[in-house]
DNA sequence: ATGGTAGGGGGCCTA
């Protein structure tokens, strides 16, 4: 079973992108950041058309995000828990078919410019996010957290990390809370198969960074121990970033046995 | 140091 993550950028400006996706990739499960689109208006048919069951957390303009799946979708549960006046649409959870497997799609907030009250927010979903995960691990079943999570982990996930030392991707306080959030028993997918540096996800649209590969590793899939026993691979899809009209990510893959 | 690009939506804001 193959999921993926993919920050799409805008799911109106990306139907012809995501639809070529699905033809040539053809995830089992995908989640879907930064949709920019209410759930009313959607164009769920690039998907639905193409036999997936998808649910929708989106909000006017920003944000949003999705998941997409070849097997029924049951227990959705919309928004991240600890803030009841957060109107952002960053998160996600459903449990997938009979697998057992529970997919949370997030898009944890971008925090520039840092400090400031867009960096505190960063810190606290963080913080929320924690306390999230910590609930679901308890139970001791497969998790997925797959998403943008707007945070380099490592020197070796940038391409030129002392450009990135005073951004909130990169601060100090955002990967320590990377890595409590990992610290609760969590595997970050990628590294488990491919430990070694120049692996990114993410190329800006702006000074040729990707003719250039100036790129940064964001997007994460972390695993519970219970979906780490059943990794087989993990792989990030660059090509995506080359076509036409691409989005600024590209896709993050795991392979799992279930 | 700045501005470089992109999406959404019809104003700048976010990234």
């Amino acid at each position: 079973m193959k999921l993926a993550t993919f920050n799409i950028n805008g799911i109106k400006a990306r139907a012809e992108v995501l639809g070529r996706w699905l033809d040539e990739s053809a995830p089992d499960i995908a989640v879907l950041q930064e949709i920019k689109s209410v759930d009313a208006t959607f164009p769920r048919e690039i998907i639905e058309s193409r036999g997936y069951h998808l649910e929708t957390h989106g909000q006017k303009g920003f944000n949003g995000v999705a998941i997409l799946s070849k097997m029924p979708l049951h227990d959705v549960m919309r928004g991240l828990p600890g803030d009841d006046g957060d109107e952002q649409a960053r998160w996600i959870e459903a449990t997938v078919g009979d697998s057992g497997l529970r997919v949370c799609g997030l898009y944890l907030p971008n925090g520039n410019p840092a400090p400031g009250p867009k960096f505190d927010y960063k810190l606290a979903w963080m913080a929320r996010m924690e306390a999230r995960a910590r609930a679901l691990l308890a139970a001791e079943t497969p998790l997925v957290f797959a998403g943008d999570y707007n945070v380099i982990p490592q020197p070796a996930d940038a391409a030129r990390p002392e450009a990135w030392v005073e951004d909130a991707l990169f601060r100090p306080e955002s990967r320590a809370a990377l890595r409590r959030i990992e610290a609760l028993g969590l595997y970050d997918a990628l590294r488990l198969r491919h430990p070694e540096p120049g692996i990114y996800s993410f190329w800006d649209y702006q000074a040729g960074a990707w003719a250039r590969n100036d790129g940064i590793r964001i997007d994460h899939l972390l695993l519970s121990p219970q979906a780490a026993d059943r990794l087989t691979d993990a792989w990030v899809e660059t090509a995506p970033r080359a076509w036409e009209k691409p989005s600024d990510h590209t896709p993050v893959w795991i392979a799992l046995d279930l």
